[in-house]
DNA sequence: AAATGGGTTTTCCAATATGGGAAGGTCAAT
DNA sequence: ATTGACCTTCCCATATTGGAAAACCCATTT
């Protein structure tokens, strides 16, 4: 199977399969004489779960960690579930910012009327506020 | 006033003013005979704007456009107030997003025991979930 | 066999914003 | 004059994805 195949059957695009391999998230695929990648199935199977992996915000270093135990037979659970609680925490910070900006943000519209005048307390405040 | 100055007077670093410079944020510092940079309170001011609006979590772009209103004596407050709400919706949108990624990485954590047992479904999972 | 179209190959460039560091010029103080 | 702190430009790196160019391969159709 070609890259273009294992794209669409993944998910990752050919793009995507290619910066994987170079990034060494995936093995290097075997060619064939005219030096195209091919792939099989177990190919397949890492690329979905790197994908998922993806989807659920992992970095590519995180994956890599996640590959490795996945298929580390001996490995303990806790380290998985180590790996994904922290990066869980992560996301929870990353939320509480993002809800900080927006309700900075959402104050000082509030206190914008918005209309054809001039006057904005947006603009006012950014240009002098003391405290984010 | 040379560029560390204003970078520790305004909170932005060397580099980044320099970065906005080239970006087009900023206009082009004035130069000395030694080619340094110069920097009124003009600058500081416009500087100190551009940091707020960053801690705020708008893009390059965004304040490109914020600076271009602020600066626009005649602007109507309801295009800032627009620029404004869209960034806020667009936070909202991205904090959702994590959200459902600490939903669904959480409920895989609770499902592993986390001890020195190799089982985890949070592999399991990723290995063959077929809804995000 | 030759041509054609579509898939692949590699490599380079782009974007987000920020930091690090090298190599070399400048300034102020000793 | 030397030293140390500061400035300059340029390149690299981060993480991820997309785009484009130029060349090559394959299968199908003349």
């Amino acid at each position: 199977m070609n890259i273009g195949q294992a794209a669409s059957a993944t998910g990752v695009s050919a793009k995507m399969i290619r910066w994987y391999e170079q990034q060494g998230l995936i093995p290097q695929a075997t060619r064939s004489d005219s030096n195209y990648r091919h792939y099989t199935e177990t190919d397949l199977h890492r690329l979905r779960f790197i994908r998922r992996a993806r989807d659920l915000g992992f970095s590519i270093k995180q994956i890599a960690d996640l590959l490795a135990l996945w298929n580390d037979r001996g490995r303990a659970s806790a380290d998985v579930k180590a790996l994904a609680l922290a990066h869980a925490a992560a996301l929870r910070g990353r939320i509480t910012e993002l809800e900080g900006m927006v309700t900075s943000i959402d104050h000082l519209a509030e206190n914008c009327h918005g209309d054809a005048r001039p006057d904005c307390p947006i603009l006012d405040d950014l240009s002098q506020r003391k405290t984010a």
